[in-house]
DNA sequence: TTCGTCATGTAATGGGTTACATGATTAC
DNA sequence: GTAATCATGTAACCCATTACATGACGAA
């Protein structure tokens, strides 16, 4: 029980990956900056208390790989320890799969948000690149009023500044576009196959 | 004196408008999200307690606009209060400005210190450039690499972010050489103008 | 006179980093 | 046997955010 506000994105990325596989915290370290390597690196001093953590909370095990007939005097070598989901764990990377507030379509989270896309939910998956699509609109459309009202002196390097940072950010609405529409075009795919399976096409095309 | 780690990129940003014109801190907030808005925000909660340390370094003073004839009763109202740089605090913004530490290619730094380059020594702007774009190619190595490594098994959405932000990056990648290039030529061109200010022109070209 | 924006601030909190410390394993 | 990398961890700190509280000022 107990809230728990949860330690951000870290929490998710990490139970979204032991999801996939059971892993040391080492690998689970080089895995996230690969998978999220673009965006951000976590470093060993955020991920252990994060593991530490959702130990406690009974959301993940660890299996320290001790042969069972090793004698007591070896018994405390540190060795590699392997994590892994719980029942418990999974109902909660479920639910924060689920929960697509805000923080998902912010920098921080966008991006682990979608690199879990493939276990969230469809309409999950449109709210949040719907929200993000949204979130950069607004500010390209209040960065580009401030431009306008501001045009007057402003030094080169200013302006080319803004300048890349407006075509990067339309750039990724683009990108989002494109998504958005592919995952449009497959949910109404799947409606279509769904309304075969009923008997009595009524009402066809919409 | 008293090293004084400093604020971070806030200080900086802050120092480099208040040396364009005086400004209150709620102008400032928003000249700020203008500057970097593609890029980060700052909200009040970081931006007056900036000020306050700011001034208690006597690296601005503020001018609170009394009237000098106004009546006591009067002169507790709060008001606007108008920041601006002391010599110090231009000492110290030339310093920040002249320091191109990797602070100033990472991610959060980059965008500030670019943001000022019309008040950088033209070297600076050169060293800073070419510490983010090898920055950027370190990134984009090593997320090649360990993309080749696990080529296999990789779901579709993560493969997607991982595209994507390839690209981005590379994008920005060119971005920075076109900028470089445009530094070099422009070092050039001054070198050029300086040797001809000499009379015997002895070893031209090389 | 009330609403929205301008304007200044503080306290609690947060999520993360850096730097450090240690030990095991592998390759040479 | 020694250097590099794998592997786990902690403590101190940092920069900024959120939420809150206050008040001035102009327009409807």
């Amino acid at each position: 029980m107990a809230a728990r506000k949860g330690a951000g994105v870290l929490e998710l990325a990490v139970l979204g990956l032991l999801h996939e596989s059971p892993m040391h915290g080492y690998e689970l370290r080089k895995r996230l900056n690969v998978l999220l390597g673009m965006f951000r690196a976590f470093s060993y001093g955020s991920l252990y208390p994060c593991l530490k953590q959702l130990l406690a909370d009974g959301l993940i095990v660890e299996d320290r790989p001790e042969e069972p007939g090793t004698p007591l005097a070896l018994q405390s070598r540190r060795s590699k320890i392997v994590y892994k989901l719980t029942a418990d764990g999974k109902e909660r990377l479920q639910r924060l799969l689920t929960e697509a507030g805000p923080a998902s379509w912010e920098d921080e989270g966008f991006g682990v948000h979608f690199a879990f896309f493939s276990h969230t939910r469809a309409d999950v998956r449109l709210r949040i690149l719907e929200g993000r699509r949204s979130r950069l609109e607004e500010r390209l459309e209040s960065v580009r009023a401030a431009l306008a009202r501001t045009r007057e002196r402003v030094d080169s390097y200013t302006l080319e500044l803004q300048h890349h940072g407006l075509e990067s950010v339309e750039r990724e609405v683009r990108w989002l576009n494109e998504l958005i529409g592919r995952e449009r075009a497959e949910q109404e795919q799947q409606a279509r196959r769904y309304e075969n399976k009923q008997d009595k096409p009524r009402d066809r095309g919409r």
